[in-house]
RNA sequence: GGGUGUUUAGCUCAGUUGGGAGAGCGACGGCCUUACAAGCCGUAGGUCGCAGGUUCGAGCCCUGCAACACCCA
């Protein structure tokens, strides 16, 4: 490939991919000590979002500096079953062609669910590949697969003969849509707007209420429930009520006597202070029928219809036809006290949108306070730290607090509930139904039946870690690759997974499954709102990878609505935001994005304008590369005696820096500070300075051919050492450019990837070159500022007069060469102490404490004959000094405190001092300039 | 209602033990300087959410308040 022209990601990403896994170098390798990640499984039902782009940019980057500093690095991938999802979309399709699952029965739709999953389900593993991510793909598993729900299996049959399993009739979570329960994770709480209803309930028996009514108010935001009404509470102190305790409600619509009951749980100050109960779709009331012994009466049927339970008149209606009707009922008996508009809480389930009832049937739960406590304890001991750390408090609040989980689910795709009953409905567990007979004690002739439901998905996942590595089988993978480093994921999955993966891992393997949870936040458009589908603001990561049209943006933004009339509005801010569509960035741009806006603790706001600087970031380096393999054409190039010159040892020990802090940041997950780091190096130092300060030399190679053979030497031993630095984070330019580079220096590697990760001492360390170089940038910076201040033409050579101390003029002796090159210097000249300079433009510069080569001050003069403008000149000076005069009356106030000079450390109070003199001796040379510019 | 986080330049965000407020983008001015106009050089712009407190000294520590975001109920 030849290096010339832009930087054109699309011509060096396509086919580096395919090379680097046919050649495996993403297997692990190596004698080193181990390093493993394991992915976060997608779900086969997923396509590759911004999100997952974003957690694999800093997962690869992990891998690839791990595995180039020698770490024998696993990345373990694979998928997740998703078993409601799945069974969502598969179902979905075979509707579209007429078909119910049921026509399909249990094995045959669990076929037709493999049989998508082996055509469309591994997209997402291919678009995997487009982020550079290096996984290693000959391991990749599927929750489902023969050894992982063998897994499955074993945990479940232990968890239950430990009795941490357990079935039981219970109120659930339960989703009338898809008509399984789910557990308490999966219920989304939102806002919305709702009435109140006031009821009123006649006493029986003629009994009063201390204000004399002969009925109680009730309020309620779901009349329908009161057909299940088997109380009504009210508080024990409430004088209101507490002679009627223990006398009876007749309940409307239903006829039934139901008892007032006092109980702590009722708030007095809401509404009336009394309380229908029904225990049969109301957790609360639930746990106040235990308490009291109250009957619970189920009136809904699966779908959440009607039962046999509700009076006739309202059996089989739905339950919102079913509001509605006894409302009006309600309202012609005279039984309506009022209605009031009110906002209330309603759960909906996370994937059916439809709205959860509790519900009364038969579940499998694990018992989970036993596996919490340890749980809580591996993170108190720091046996596992959150990365940041701010959200262990969020893990601790939910843990301490669990309820059971609720894992079986009334679907058919999925790990099936390992169970079977016999004809007296015993339930019998084992791995198999051999075992479960075997050890039931059954022969052959028995008839059993296997219970019918599923397994939670987030059952399997719990297990990943380990199950991935041949759990439980003892596996060499296991022993070498488990715990596994560190889990890297969003803040929206610390219930569903982490947690769950730290208890069941603990439990059975008796180690903790990570050692780290790196915490990423979560991708948001440029203003930082959600992506969605409904807003229309998604960003697909492969659109911004390859580019896209407006046109096709817009289609794709508006494809299959579930709200079609947002469609002309989303349509409208799409061709607005993105008028000329969207450019082919690459998927390096991509990544240094990511890692840039990687800062911990919050989401990321995505601009398409930060990426845009990104790509400009590749196509420098790329750019660069060029300049260097110009100028090195082959390795003979760099044969010879050389002698570097304080501009080549500068920038090899400016690498030092770079290295330690790339190393620092990558330990901490601070991703936004490495690629800053390297995007700061790679521009501003090499690029900006040490490249043009390398030309005076290389433009001239034959007046000083060692100095050049330096130069050249220089300048690609450390763009190889940039390359290796900045690979994690842009793997494929870096290996494109690094396959040019590497040869000319005699490497024979294969790959970029297998390279070490540059360490801190790999370059000499030279002080005194750095003041050299410093000094040298300092007087260009002035000059520059001159010229762009007074409209100096880059163009124009000018005259340059300096004054300062002896060290500056050894300065100036050193850099002369490079200083008249760079800031375009016809003749330099260094002023005597006393003499005094012609017309000049001035600039004093250093004096900044450091004390290096510019601690003292330095005048920078350029002359100014015809070119200055002696009122712009002026101006100049003046601003100058009233922006020392603004820092001296600063020193000068904090010296004059006598508690900053008594209490501060000295070296302040010396600093301080130090700096007032500066101020003042520039001011007074500043003002002694601006007085010989009134005299001319 | 309980909890966590955020609030710094027009925008998006850094700011590591308390010691002279930074970057990128955008804006403005000047440059087609032989790696790069996806570039180069320079300039402007901030009462660090508000009010107190601790300290010689606070963007940073403490208290209170406000707004926004998220989690739990």
């Amino acid at each position: 490939m030849s290096i010339d022209g832009s930087f054109d990601p699309a011509a060096i990403e396509a086919g580096l991919y395919d090379d680097w896994e046919r050649s495996g170098h993403f297997a692990p390798g190596g004698n080193g000590r181990a390093y493993c990640i394991v992915i976060p499984p997608p779900n086969i039902t997923d396509r590759l979002h911004i999100g997952h782009a974003f957690q694999h940019t800093l997962m690869d980057a992990l891998m690839r500096y791990h595995r180039m500093t020698g770490r024998r690095a696993l990345w373990q991938t694979g998928t997740d079953h998703a078993q409601i999802s799945t069974q969502m979309v598969v179902e979905r399709r075979l509707l579209e062609q007429g078909i119910k699952r049921e026509d399909l029965g249990r094995q045959g739709f669990i076929d037709r669910v493999w049989e998508w999953k082996r055509t469309t389900g591994g997209n997402i593993s291919r678009q995997i590949r487009r982020m550079g991510s290096s996984v290693d793909w000959r391991r990749e598993r599927f929750t489902m697969d023969e050894g992982f729900s063998r897994a499955v299996i074993e945990v479940f049959v232990r968890l239950y003969d430990e009795g941490l399993i357990y079935r039981g009739k219970r109120l659930v979570n339960w989703d009338p849509v898809l008509q399984t329960s789910i557990s308490d994770l999966e219920v989304d709480n939102h806002e919305e707007a709702g009435q109140l209803w006031h009821f009123r309930y006649p006493l029986a028996d003629g009994a009063r209420t201390q204000a004399g009514a002969d009925h109680l108010v009730v309020a309620t935001t779901r009349p329908e429930t009161m057909l299940g009404d088997t109380a009504v509470a009210v508080h024990p102190d409430d004088e209101r009520y507490r002679s009627l305790v223990g006398k009876s409600a007749i309940l409307p619509l239903v006829g039934r006597r139901i008892p007032v009951i006092a109980d702590d749980y009722v708030d007095r100050a809401f509404g009336s202070g009394c309380v229908k109960i029904t225990p049969g779709h109301d957790f609360n009331d639930h746990a106040i029928g235990a308490r009291h012994g109250l009957e619970t009466v189920n009136i809904f049927a699966a779908d959440a219809t009607l039962n046999d339970n509700a009076p006739a008149a309202y059996r089989d209606l739905d339950r919102f036809v079913a509001r509605e009707r006894i409302v009006a009922d309600m309202e012609s008996a005279g039984l309506v006290e009022r209605i009031e508009a009110h906002t209330m809480t309603v759960p909906r389930g996370d994937r059916s949108d439809a709205v959860i009832e509790p519900w009364l049937t038969d579940q499998w739960f694990v018992k989970i306070q036993p596996l919490a406590e340890p749980a809580i304890k591996a993170v108190e001991d720091g046996d596992i730290e959150f990365v940041p750390r701010q959200y262990e408090n969020m893990y601790f609040a939910w843990m301490r607090e669990i309820e059971d989980w609720c894992i079986s689910r009334q679907q058919w795709w999925g790990h099936r509930i390992p169970a079977w009953y016999d004809e007296s409905g015993d339930v019998h567990v084992g791995r198999t139904e051999a075992e479960a007979r075997t050890r039931a004690g059954f022969d052959d002739d028995v008839p059993l039946a296997q219970d019918e439901d599923v397994l939670d998905t987030w059952f399997s996942s719990a297990l990943w870690t380990f199950g991935t590595l041949g759990w439980p089988e003892r596996t060499p993978e296991l022993a070498t690759y488990h715990p596994t480093d560190v889990l890297v994921t969003g803040y929206d999955i610390i219930f569903f997974w982490v947690a769950r993966m730290v208890m069941m891992t603990l439990k059975f393997t008796g180690e903790v499954p990570f050692k780290q949870v790196h915490i990423h936040g979560m991708v948001r458009d440029a203003e930082g709102a959600k992506m969605s589908k409904t807003r229309g603001n998604g960003l697909d990561p492969l659109d911004i990878i390859d580019g896209i049209s407006t046109d096709a943006l817009v289609a794709k933004r508006t494809a299959n609505m579930t709200q079609p009339r947002m469609a002309e509005t989303i349509e409208a801010r799409t061709r607005r935001e993105y008028p000329n569509g969207i450019p082919p960035y690459g998927t390096d741009a991509l990544r240094f994005t990511f890692c840039a806006m990687a800062s911990q603790g919050r989401d990321l706001a995505f601009d398409l304008k930060r990426i845009e600087g990104y790509r400009n970031f590749c196509n420098k380096l790329w750019n660069a590369t060029r300049f260097v393999l110009g100028h090195v054409k082959s390795a003979a190039d760099l044969e010879g005696p050389a002698n570097a010159g304080p501009s080549d040892r500068w920038i090899r020990s400016k690498t030092r820096h770079l290295v330690d802090t790339a190393h620092r940041s990558i330990a901490d997950y601070r991703f936004d500070l490495y690629a800053n780091a390297v995007y700061e190096f790679i521009w501003h130092e090499y690029c900006d300075w040490y490249i043009e300060l390398t030309k005076p030399v290389l433009f001239e190679a034959d007046a000083r051919p060692e100095a050049a053979r330096a130069a050249k030497r220089t300048l690609l031993d450390v763009l190889e050492l940039l390359l290796r630095t900045a690979h994690p984070i842009i793997p494929f330019i870096t290996e494109t450019l690094w396959q040019r580079v590497a040869p000319l220096q005699g490497s024979t590697g294969a790959t970029i990837m297998h390279q070490p990760f540059p360490r801190p001492d790999e370059q000499p360390e030279d002080a005194g070159a750095q003041a050299a170089i410093e000094w040298l940038k300092a007087v260009v910076t002035a000059v520059r500022n001159i010229r762009g201040e007074l409209n100096v033409a880059p163009g124009k050579a000018i005259d340059l007069l300096l004054q300062g101390s002896e060290p500056q003029s050894r300065q100036l002796g050193a850099n002369e060469t490079l200083l008249r090159r760079l800031a375009n210097v016809n003749a330099v000249r260094f002023l005597g102490d006393d003499e005094v300079p012609p017309p000049v433009s001035m600039q004093i510069v250093g004096g900044d404490n450091t004390g290096g080569a510019t601690s003292h001050a330095l005048k920078v003069m350029v002359t100014m004959a015809d070119l200055i403008d002696t009122d712009a000149e002026r101006a100049r000076l003046q601003k100058a000094v009233d922006r020392a005069e603004m820092d001296l009356a600063r020193t000068g106030s904090k010296l004059a405190n006598e508690n900053f000079v008594a209490k501060a450390p000295p070296a302040v109070v010396a600093k301080e001092r130090n700096k007032h003199d500066r101020l003042r001796g520039e001011i007074g040379a500043l003002k002694e300039q601006l007085s010989r510019l009134d005299g001319q």
